[in-house]
DNA sequence: TAACTAACTTACGCGATATTTAGTTAAATT
DNA sequence: AATTTAACTAAATATCGCGTAAGTTAGTTA
C-alpha cells in the first residue's frame, strides 16, 4: 500500500485502470450507497457493479461473496463513524459538557454520512444485527452510559434510568435520519440533508436532550 | 372468535374450514408477522402461506398480490393503531397535559402492537413511505406540532422549533422498538417486549420529553 | 339428484439474481 | 522479448420466488 494513484475513472467501461486498491474502493463506496437504500438482503450485485463499471466477476474476485462485501461496508463504517466516539476524552468534564460533547460528536459523525444510520437500522431489522456484532467491539452506548450515571451520582441530572435513557438519546439523534423522506413534508423546499436542515437537528436534538436530563 | 387452526404441516389433507373471512383473518395475521420481520421487497408470500396452512394460490385468490396484501396490512395498522391518537380531544387541556395524553397514547398503541413500528420503519426505508401515503389521510404529527406550538405560545414549554421537536418526539417512542434486539444485551434475562420492560420504555420516555420540552 | 358456485390445491412458467467458470488483457519481472 | 501473474470480462449455471392456469372439493340451491 505504498502509492496509490488514484486515478478517479468514472463509471465507464472501457478503461479501466487496473489499479486494486482504487477499484476496490470504488465498489465499497458504491456498496454503501446500495446497502443504505435496500439494506443487505435486498441490493443487488448488479446494481453496485454498474455504478462502478466494474463487473460484478470483479466484485467476487475482491470480496468473494455479497456477504464478504457487507461485512467491509460495516467495518469501514465502524472505524470511521463511530470511532471517533470512543476515543473522546471526557472524563475530565463536568457531566452535561461530557454528554454535550458526546452527542455534538454522534451528531456530525452522523450528518458526514447520512447513510449510516440507515445501514445500521436496515441491519439490526434484517440482521438483528448479527453482522455488526461479529465485528463490534461492543457498546458505543457505554460511555452515554457511564456519562450519565456520573451525572446523576452528582445531581447534574435528574433521577433517570441511564441505559433506557441512552437509548432514547441515540434515537433522536439517529431518527431524523430514519424519517428524511417523510418529514420532507413538513419543510417543503428544504433540503433534508442540507446543511441549514442538518444545523437545526442538531441544534434541536442537543436542546431536547439537555433538557431531558435535567432537573424539572 | 375462531380458534381455527394450528396443525402447521402433518396433515396435508387436513380439512381447511372452509371460512372465508377466517381465512382472510389468518392470512393478514401471518403477513403483519412476514412484512414485520423482513419488509415488503423480503417478505416470502411462501413463508406466509406456510405459516397459516393456506396454500400460497389462496392468497392471490383473496388480495391478488403482495402488494395488494401489504397494503391491507397496513390499511389495518393504521386503523388500529394510528387512528386512536386522531380522535383524541385533547384541546380543552393544557399543553403539558395534551401532550402527556398524545404521548401516553402513542406508547400504549405501539407497546400494544410492536410489530407496527417495524413495519413503519420498512416501509419508509424500503419504499419511501409511498404505500403509507397512498392510505393515510396525512399526518399524525400535526396534532402534535399544534400541542407543541400552544404550549410555546402560552409559555408552557421552552422555545423550541415545533416541527423538529415533534419528530425527535416520535422517535424517542420507536426508537425502542426498532432497537429491541440490541437493547437485549443490557438488560440480560429482560424480555424486551414484557409488560415490566415496556412499562420502563414509556416511563422513561414520557419522562425525558416532558422535562426536554419544559424550561431549563 | 343435479347444477352451480365459492373455497381450495397442485404444479409449473418465467424472470431475477447470486455465484462460478473459463477465458482475456495489461503490467511487472526475468 | 518471453514469461508470469494480477486485474479484469463475458457468459453460463443454478436457485429462488412471484404469479397463474387448470383442476378438485365442498357446500348451496333448485
Amino acid at each position: 500500500m505504498a502509492d496509490s494513484k488514484k486515478k478517479k475513472t468514472s463509471a465507464k467501461k472501457s478503461v479501466r485502470s487496473r489499479d486494486s486498491e482504487a477499484t476496490q474502493t470504488e465498489i465499497v463506496d458504491a456498496a454503501v450507497e446500495e446497502f443504505a437504500l435496500h439494506g443487505l438482503a435486498d441490493a443487488r450485485i448488479e446494481t453496485i457493479a454498474d455504478n462502478t463499471g466494474v463487473t460484478k466477476a470483479m466484485i467476487y474476485y475482491y470480496f468473494k461473496s455479497k456477504e464478504g462485501l457487507y461485512i467491509t461496508v460495516l467495518e469501514r463504517g465502524f472505524n470511521r463513524y463511530m470511532r471517533p466516539l470512543q476515543e473522546l476524552s471526557l472524563d475530565s468534564l463536568s457531566p452535561e459538557n461530557a454528554l454535550e460533547q458526546y452527542v455534538r460528536c454522534l451528531l456530525s459523525n452522523l450528518a458526514k454520512n447520512p447513510n449510516w444510520p440507515l445501514i445500521m437500522c436496515y441491519e439490526a431489522l434484517q440482521n438483528q444485527g448479527k453482522y455488526y456484532k461479529q465485528i463490534n467491539i461492543h457498546n458505543i452506548d457505554e460511555i452515554l452510559i457511564a456519562i450519565l450515571e456520573r451525572g446523576i451520582a452528582d445531581n447534574s441530572f435528574r433521577s433517570l434510568e441511564p441505559r433506557m435513557t441512552a437509548n432514547n438519546i441515540i434515537g433522536v439523534c439517529v431518527f431524523y435520519f430514519l424519517s428524511r423522506e417523510g418529514l420532507g413534508h413538513l419543510f417543503p423546499g428544504q433540503q433534508m440533508l442540507g446543511k441549514q436542515m442538518l444545523e437545526l437537528h442538531i441544534q434541536q436534538s442537543i436542546e431536547l436532550i439537555m433538557a431531558g436530563v435535567g432537573h424539572i
